[in-house]
DNA sequence: TATGAATGAGCGTTCATTCAT
DNA sequence: CATGAATGAACGCTCATTCAT
């Protein structure tokens, strides 16, 4: 690492405005092309799979880039992550949350992580191989631990608002809500080889999933409303 | 591959009871240790991470013993799957089903399932390890797929005694009742570390896990049950 | 090599002693201090291990400026034997020679040399460095090959004094003198580890080192004095 | 490295004189081959400059061998510090002393160490490359250390020899002696480019080697001898 | 049945250096 | 005067695998 000592400024110098020069520009653009690269390189074939070469060769970059950038492998791992878990939140963010209705937005919430997932299988992929190396990556990140935290504080206010309209039960921790949408979501898309091989079905097909997404609003709501 | 052209010849052996000469076991025995190393090795590191040397080193082998036995690192783990789900099987057998109380049934298999993953780890990396992979290895393996569509058959016998019994619901399908248990004992124990990093808990504690197998059994049966 | 086509330029503007501009004071402070750590990185690594980047970031500088500044590594080398090499010759300068009494000088000028490759390692590496680099720097600077004939002028001068004066034998070459008390410097503080190992003894122990500086003052004395 | 966990092994196998199987015998073969490329490696290059491709191109092997027969690069050093001293040892162990005659004994020393420096420079670099590193291979070797003390120990026995005749003083330390006779002979060889620079002689010149030899010898013997 | 020896491709990383402002 | 961005070659090392008994 001759320069970039500081590898994030330039990270969230993309979040400000501020014109930048030509050189600043294309720097920021090698940045993130080398980043997409490493979630599409790593979405395919894991943390350890996912070589620097592969990686810079689909950035069309060099791989020396990505220890001018990221540090070293770990480092453009903890970018990784760390872009991945803000983009779920954004499109997150983007989901309609309603007090006044919360069996609608509990609805919306379901369809959207269940979705999000089956959509999204890098972001599978890309946690499974998070927790094949126990987290040592996500320790090191404050700000991907800043993002993934923000997931249950919308269960916990769709949940906190049905239960002052009485819809639904008392006795429930959104963490347990949270982690039973979650784990019903996660579950189909990181599982999908393995169940199709034995359920002789694809899982692949969108009736199959849409009955699967009908399956887990249908169990969510009977675990959480009041009779 | 000079020798072992049929890898599985040993591996039949072990089956059937015939009696074996001294050379025989000594060989079942390295066979033996080399593939509960594999086990062990791939559950750490996963199936990239898993490297052939330290593998042999783990079962006080050598390297060549692998490819004699099992062909390539493929086979290896064609067989090491093949083990793993047999080892479900056979503790999933043990699980006491009774046609008369499915109520009861259902709680048995639903604890069974929910702990089995969480007392094996490995069970878990492996699986991830062979959808990483898209399912390659079990596609070649006839023993796999035979184990593994074993689990759902157990909760069609279970469900179908309970709609006998007018208990549980109709219109629900085996499938989803095993994918919905399955999928909640597996992410708790799949993604630990990720969720440990911001639920701020440690899930690996006994009552975190307690209240988990708890809420399980709870949303479950409220999902399954009539009325 | 785009700049600093002359990269003497600013290094002789400092023997001069005109006023600088503020600016070339800058400069001159970035030029020495990367110097200085050059000097002290290659002194504990060699000029192999002694990385451009291990060095700029010693000097609180940029790599670029070491191409600034001495063209490439080789020419950073090259000034890092310049000024070993002058700062030898400064403190050799104040060694107090009195040709009425050799003996004493003589004295004076091995306890300096012995003393002084004791307390600076850097010469050492440095001189042993461009050795196994077959003296390529060396035969590129003037500089260099000036100041180092000037250590043994010195010995010349003393061992003629002493010829004068009937106390130093005659059939002696100051080239030998001056090599042997070298010699013995030299190797007690280049070989001190491999010399440890076997030895025994810890060789950085001061009375060790007082007790080796006697014994080479001793010998000197009994190679050069007459009777 | 997959095999050869114990790679000494192989090494102690030579010193034996069983028969060895072809295969052992062309074991032997490569690692002897790489390790004799390793040692002229070292020796234009030093430790860091001295690659392990070039080693093993040089050997006409290949670099997984290193590994395989050393573990890694300090082994392989390690390896040739232990040979490098062995060698020194057995050349050492020819010189005839004679406890009768201490004087010529002595001479004969004195001769040999001058000229062993002189005619291996390798021994010189590869204990450079050591110092610079600290000493750290060394310090793994129980081997080398062994080798390395017996030098000494043949001085002390001259210088014995001599002190009962009366022949040399009793105030003498056979480990000044010994240090005062290496570093005359090493520092001719390990700043031969450096002194030639500044000497403007040719320190490569049989006579002038020749004259240093006498050189020494002659302030040796006047540091040594009574009266 | 078992094993030591050998192989070539690929890994993550660091190197000295040049380009473009 | 100073710097961030980019480069390609080489580094030490590990990988899964085959050869020859």
């Amino acid at each position: 690492m001759t320069q970039a000592k500081n590898p994030k400024a330039t990270s969230k110098a993309a979040v400000g405005n501020k014109p930048l020069s030509a050189r600043a520009r294309s720097a920021q653009l090698t940045r993130d092309s080398v980043l997409k690269a490493a979630i599409k390189v790593f979405a395919k074939y894991g943390l350890n799979g996912g070589s620097i070469e592969k990686i810079s060769s689909a950035a069309k970059s060099h791989d020396r880039m990505i220890y001018y950038y990221f540090g070293n492998k770990e480092g453009l791992f903890v970018a990784v992550l760390e872009e991945t878990y803000r983009r779920f939140n954004e499109a997150e963010a983007k989901v309609e949350i309603d007090p006044k209705d919360p069996v609608l937005s509990l609805k919306k919430l379901v369809e959207f992580i269940v979705n999000y997932y089956h959509d999204h299988p890098e972001f599978v992929i890309i946690l499974n191989s998070e927790n094949l190396h126990r987290g040592k990556h996500i320790a090191k990140s404050e700000l991907a631990q800043e993002y993934s935290s923000k997931a249950i504080s919308v269960f916990s206010e769709v949940l906190l608002a049905g239960q002052k309209k009485g819809v639904f039960r008392d006795d429930l921790s959104p963490r347990d809500l949270y982690m039973m949408v979650a784990a019903m979501g996660y579950f189909y898309q990181s599982n999908r080889y393995t169940l199709s091989a034995f359920l002789g079905e694809k899982l692949e097909k969108t009736e199959t999933f849409s009955a699967w997404e009908q399956f887990v609003m249908d169990a969510v709501l009977r675990t959480v409303t009041t009779k």
